[in-house]
DNA sequence: CTAGAATTGTGAAAAGTTGCACGAATGGTT
DNA sequence: AACCATTCGTGCAACTTTTCACAATTCTAG
């Protein structure tokens, strides 16, 4: 217990919160570190080993109990309470992120949505009105935002990620498809679709495949 | 050399790609595993060891060079040939992945949108007509489609999975959030948004945002 | 109250991954 | 030609992550 935490292991924890979340609406009150495993496709002894490291969890016997332990994995990871976010770019990108409905219930509220196209400024998405992001820094700065969803044009992707640094956002989800250059203490996390479907053509048949090019 | 080469070299390869194209775009024509190392966060000895699976492509004193390189990874990757592929759900998210402008460059083609609701079905989407999903099974099986994104509400996320397995996909990119249960052989890469942003609230300052709930 | 089944938390072993450091090769410069 | 600065590919060592396996605890049921 303590020390420092593997970053693998707070990679997982939201999975869990996730499964877990699962079986609760189905009614479930108990589980064990087994059938999380069998659930998400990990053996049973990380999942009690990766618990581990925050503390004492479950009963010998009986396993977990399924909300108190989503209760502290909750705050583990800080949603405990609801964080506010901004969406940058309200192309399809922008528009479908705003309209997730997952949000809510997961901790996130979307606060903020910008774009620089003066047609799209002022219409409203899923109940948030579109800002110029010529207001971003200072509108971002006011409420102390830490997280965003960068949704821009790559060409625009790190200029943009510039501004949200000075903003003051210190955790960048983004969907362009490039390496953005941060400050240390600014988190990065990356989601482009072609890098996960490359990574299973390699184990795909390319003989089945019609060829072209 | 040879032998089984891990999944997680793998997974890197499309990082080196997207890195080299972007170098050779910019019009240069060498680079070292140290300038890409750089660019990607990655140490030079890494690249040079993740590569050397698969072949010498360097030479001492020089470097790569950059579009044998990129020539290489593709054929590495199966990326020497346009994969068709299905997206499956026609909402917010099924459109951003329709009109996704990174596809056609990288390897893939959008050959098929499905969705269940009647007054989608018909629709064009970036010039691709939505089919119904009950038609699914048989256009995916005839034209031997191999890679699917699965867009669906997450109630339907499963049945869809078992749908699209049927028609002989082997290749899923889920952005449901649960896990999928799918026979051997089929592999699955999955994106939600929600993990990944709570993977990065453990590490930010609880007390600096504003609180609730 | 006891026996047996279930399940945790964890130390130690095994497996997997990354980084170091160096010989060998290359190209440019004096 | 000789030297120097680069850079690759790789064996080995260091580090990280996963798995094993078992004592300890709990619950159930007779």
């Amino acid at each position: 217990m303590a020390t420092e935490i593997p970053d693998i292991v707070i990679g997982r924890l939201p999975l869990y919160l996730r499964a877990l979340t699962h079986l609760a609406e189905k009614g479930q009150t108990t589980t064990s570190s087994h059938e999380l495993g069998q659930r998400l496709g990990i053996s049973s002894a990380q999942i009690r080993k990766d618990l581990s490291h925050f503390g004492e969890f479950g009963k010998q016997g009986t396993g977990y109990h399924i909300n108190f332990l989503i209760d502290q994995l909750r705050h583990i990871l800080h949603l405990n309470l609801v964080w506010s976010i901004a969406i940058v770019g309200a192309g399809y990108l922008g528009h479908a992120l705003a309209h997730y409905q997952g949000f809510e219930q997961r901790g996130f509220r979307v606060a903020w949505v910008f774009d620089n196209d003066p047609q799209r400024v002022g219409e409203t998405v899923n109940g948030v009105e579109v800002r110029h992001i010529n207001d971003m820094i200072a509108c971002l700065r006011e409420e102390h935002v830490q997280m965003a969803l960068l949704a821009v044009p790559t060409e625009a992707a790190q200029e943009t990620a510039d501004m949200l640094i000075e903003a003051g956002i210190t955790a960048i989800l983004s969907y362009a498809p490039i390496n953005l250059k941060v400050p240390v203490g600014v988190q990065v996390q990356y989601s482009d679709p072609v890098v996960q479907m490359q990574r299973m053509t390699y184990y795909l048949n390319a003989t089945a495949q019609y060829p072209e090019t």
